[in-house]
DNA sequence: AAAACTTTTTAAAATTTTAAAAAATGTTTG
DNA sequence: CAAACATTTTTTAAAATTTTAAAAAGTTTT
């Protein structure tokens, strides 16, 4: 493949990556997207169309004169498959080119700490075969899970390491399609950024409230890592007297008081003190239980996540200070009773920010729900099509510093 | 105009950039900067030099092959006028296209809070024609001070605000030469990325140690700003337990006990209280004082400043875990006894941040001391040669979101 | 029906890159 | 010690790409 074909796929990724996040667009939307003449991305969107991945949808209503053209992607022209992981269940789909899951995927449960990548391969191809879906037209496999990664290496170094070999490559090999890594916290953030509330924005925080509290950051339209990929340690920031060890071995870490981990280990203790509430009725009292009961009303349960909320809003206020974001999204699993999280969030905030600061940031609830990250693992896939894992290595070693 | 010719300026001015930051290029490095090829870089290259603003250096070395021709701007083809301003006092100095001070510059006293822009346009229009410098061969003015700035429309929201009219026209009108502005701590992050010791820093914190706590922050190699101009606020982050009121209106802010103001007030509590110190002799304590006395080693002065940089430091373990940075430097007025403060913070840093983070962040002094800010204004107007605020502000005006 | 406006098409012009040759220099080898 | 070779930079000319400008084609408004 010479220079000339990959700037050219390139361009040609750019122009699906546009269609993928819109459903049509005119060449002159396109045009600007992709920083190129109107009379250049209509020859390449004819090329496009003649190939079979684009399609026209006829005419845009017009404010006075001619009506553009509009422009598709062909929704089963190909398809993405997202595998979506926690420390504990993952769970596999496969979404077309508008962005639709096409099946009802599948669930597995395991401890992230003992899964084999093998085990996590022969899920993925199984789904693949049982979905029926030809290896040709999936652009590519987009894996999402906790731990600290590298997506340029392909390396997870918290879970699921393999000697002398990268996952990405080693996945790459057995499953026969493009892979690409993401960590769940940056995936559920890419999710909210295309398709979700924190859409159009280019400074925006999505706080995945989870086992953990997890931090994606949107800095100038684009994810943010940080020097060495560590950026949005947001659970661990030391801001709260509690006296806690964390795991981390630091005192003090917000996540001490307010993951649900955390909430799961007070009500325990609440209960063994004899608290009345619902939740006495579990055997074992776990995040899912006092989710459950706090839709139900259950006191406890609401006073827990309440209390939780009030200090996750004290760390927020932090973040809004130094990263002044336009809005700030309450996403993960913990967000399906983002009305709970939501007030005392935003009573810290105002308690605790500057004016001017409180109220140029929007306070919302995902709209994705659980989907997030399942639609983050597809969104991944897009944003790398047309730069192969070999290509990144390469500019990653010629990269010159002047 | 045509529009050729001004995307071909700022070709020119791209380069001038990589010239003013580097003593001299090879074309091969200037290449890379611009990201165009050789053949097109040479041919940009000889007009400049035609032109009388780039010249030949002689030749590079070689680890084996044809020597590189070495291109430099050409020192005294033109100078930047730099304006750097605190609350209470303003530098002006002229710099040449090596970045070097063509002269020693001249000192103004006042309360920001009554200096009139005409003041201001006189003491500059006063330097220019004392310095017998040709308008001609000025690229422009840098100014950088205090206040909430937007440098893109022109204006100082917080000070020397121009009825109907922004600041930076108003003063081009006035001196005849492009203006722009930016905030203080802005800028002296931009002077230790570019000069300092941040430099070829991706992702940097400078902290400005001065009447209140500053903060410049170099992400992904750009400065930051956040959604609306605010990011940074770093002295209002509220995690101290003091129960004062700080200026902003809110209790428990960082500058309520680090900033040099907070200091001060501490010392004179202390003295009135009967302490023993070599800052009894002053007839009122102010920063000035306390920094004299702590380089000759008084204990309380050294004392307090410890103080002051232990909470810093439980602010900046909070920075580095949201934004890991590669190098955190401590520069502006405080920094000339940078050595009381490295130590404290740099052990509320280890206390606070998971190891993994800490290890991966290096704490400096600034090596430019009180000339960051000044060099800062220079860079302000390198950065922005090529883009006139028309422009500017037409493309705020046209920016299509898709 | 004319005027105003937006999108699309076309063809010429301008820009930029590629590829290959030439020039210059350090290293290796006989 | 010099010739051969490997490397790197510079030059050249042809090829490819991309943009500009102007004309044409549709739509809405007046």
């Amino acid at each position: 493949m010479s220079v000339s074909q990959v700037s050219l796929f390139n361009e040609h990724s750019r122009i699906v990556q546009a269609l993928y996040y819109n459903e049509s667009l005119s060449s002159t939307d396109i045009s600007v997207f992709i920083g190129k003449s109107i009379p250049h991305t209509i020859k390449v969107l004819n090329e496009l169309v003649k190939d079979g991945c684009i399609e026209l949808r006829g005419y845009a209503s017009s404010s006075g004169g001619r009506r553009p053209m509009k422009y598709s992607l062909v929704a089963d022209d190909h398809f993405i498959i997202s595998v979506a992981m926690s420390q504990f269940n993952m769970r596999i789909a496969a979404l077309d080119m508008n962005n639709r899951f096409i099946n009802e995927g599948t669930e597995h449960y395991f401890d992230i700490h003992h899964l084999q990548a093998d085990e996590l391969i022969h899920y993925i191809n199984t789904f693949i075969q049982e979905a029926g879906l030809n290896k040709n037209n999936v652009l590519g496999v987009g894996i999402t899970m906790p731990g600290f990664i590298d997506p340029d290496k392909g390396i997870n170094y918290s879970f699921l390491e393999i000697p002398n070999q990268s996952l990405v490559e080693y996945m790459q090999q057995n499953i026969g399609l493009p892979v690409f890594i993401e960590n769940d916290s940056t995936a559920i953030a890419l999710g909210e950024q295309k398709f979700g509330v924190a859409r159009q924005q280019n400074d925006a925080l999505i706080v995945n409230l989870g086992w953990g509290i997890g931090l994606g950051m949107i800095v100038d339209g684009k994810i943010f890592r940080g020097h060495s990929g560590l950026a949005g340690e947001f659970s661990h920031i030391p801001i709260v007297k509690n006296g806690k060890l964390c795991l981390c071995g630091k005192h003090g870490c917000l996540e001490t008081e307010s993951s649900l981990i955390a909430i799961a280990a007070k009500a325990n203790a609440e209960i063994e003190q004899g608290q009345t509430s619902s939740l006495v009725k579990y055997e074992q009292i776990d995040a899912d239980a006092i989710i459950k009961e706090a839709i139900k009303g259950d006191t406890l349960s609401v006073k827990l996540i309440s209390e939780a909320a009030y200090t996750v809003g004290q760390g927020i206020a932090i973040l809004i200070h130094i990263l002044n974001p336009a809005v700030i999204v309450l996403s993960g699993k913990a967000s399906v009773v983002g009305r709970l999280w939501l007030s005392p969030i935003q009573q810290a905030i105002n308690e605790h920010c500057i004016p001017r600061l409180a109220h140029g940031t929007e306070l919302l609830i995902s709209d994705l729900n659980d989907k997030a990250q399942l639609i983050g693992g597809a969104v991944l896939v897009v944003e790398n099509i047309g730069e192969p894992l070999s290509k990144k290595l390469n500019e990653l070693k010629k990269e010159v510093s002047i």
